[in-house]
DNA sequence: GCACAACACGAGGGGTGCCTCACCTTTCGG
DNA sequence: CCGAAAGGTGAGGCACCCCTCGTGTTGTGC
């Protein structure tokens, strides 16, 4: 267990001990093909062709990324970075109605762009990882988007913010359904679930909420834990 | 290519020529064991742990199903039949909207059930399949529990039939990821889209819906044909 | 321009899963 | 009770993927 890893400045000048040239180029070959890699086949996409695709060898991506989540973090910072940077501006925004619905077309346009990040929004980090942070940080904020609505009386009342899971995780499979046959389908399926999601003449719901811990095991699970039933 | 497979009974005598009974024994043996395989892992389950669990080898499993397929549909044949006698109740019903919510609830609790058939309902059979015929009738059920519902007024205007597909390919990822967790939220998430099919809620959706051919080659798609991009 | 640390390489061991086929074993009709 | 046909078997070929590590190469500071 490596007790730390250097903050791993994406593609420039590292403040530690700069790379050797020709590891940094390596490196940056291998963040290139791993964001095109998961783009176009999810989260999962074979390392040795990632390296393939990077022009370098299998030892090679294993030096630089030790673990597969090492190089799916760096890959996901950015976009991870718009999400939060997104959520911020809906928290801003006056009608919290319409902050709700920036959040979550961008969020779900992102999932649309990349099979990758399409997974990574629908999993939880180990706490160790460093992204954790983030994923934190976004957690909250849309905890905060969503109580806002729910205050401003756009939102109904029964809804509470860990719902929004559903929202990603429905987005999860249907993107993988419709990419690249009806690519902006996710866009009719948001807007049905908007309309469910009003205050305006609301239903019972049948079911209480997922409790937090119901959701953190759910998108721990999503992530790679098998709790396999033998 | 075989012209022909027997209608297959699926446990006790066929017509044309009684399997020998170590043969039949073995066959109920991997029927039972691939129900079980596939209702935990999915419809993707490895077929030499069906076989294992079977207690037979690998070679019988081939010889009892040349294809995946052949073993899919045996299984779930049944499922499929409840899902067409109960869209057919749904349709009896004077209440268009009681129907939909029958037709789909109905539809999501199997899919709860069993992974396997949650799979098995994002899917479309190729048509020399044998229960092609079954889905056929399925979708077709279900153009006309929508179109009623909408001429009753329950249903918004502008909901068609291909936005089902929406909440079956929904729910097999929220199944997914809170199978064992919270098994009954994705009523929760059902009854919030039903919220957002009702007339009475209705607001502008800002897409058109799935065509059918997109429906369909979507279907295909989740099956096994795999269109990479290479 | 040298020497050594840093790095790249890729064969190979381990695992899983698909599917086949040559060779036994069992059943069942006569 | 026998023999032929139906059926069962599982090693093995193939493909994929994971990850390691001994060896060879290259950049860099002096």
């Amino acid at each position: 267990m490596p007790p730390e890893r250097a903050p791993a400045a994406t593609t420039a000048s590292a403040p530690a001990r700069p790379l050797r040239r020709d590891a940094q180029r390596n490196r940056d070959s291998l963040l290139a093909a791993a964001r095109a890699m998961f783009a176009e086949h999810g989260m999962q996409a074979s390392l040795e062709q990632v390296a393939k695709r990077a022009g370098v060898a299998i030892g090679t991506l294993y030096k630089h990324f030790p673990a597969r989540l090492d190089l799916v973090q760096e890959v996901f910072a950015g976009k991870l970075a718009i999400w939060v940077a997104t959520a911020e501006q809906a928290l801003s925004m006056d009608d919290a109605w319409e902050g709700l619905c920036l959040f979550l077309e961008t969020m779900c346009e992102l999932q649309a762009r990349d099979r990758g990040f399409n997974d990574f929004a629908s999993i939880r980090l180990p706490e160790t990882a460093c992204l954790a942070g983030q994923q934190t940080r976004i957690h909250d904020l849309g905890v905060r988007i969503v109580e806002r609505a729910r205050e401003q009386g756009g939102l109904r009342p029964d809804l509470v913010p860990e719902d929004l899971a559903f929202i990603i995780w429905s987005h999860s499979r249907i993107i993988e359904a419709t990419d690249g046959i009806a690519p902006h389908a996710w866009r009719r399926h948001l807007y049905l679930m908007l309309d469910g999601f009003r205050a305006e003449r609301a239903h019972p719901l049948p079911e209480p909420p997922l409790t937090p811990e119901q959701l953190y095991r759910a998108m721990l699970r999503l992530g790679g834990a098998d709790n396999s039933t033998d």
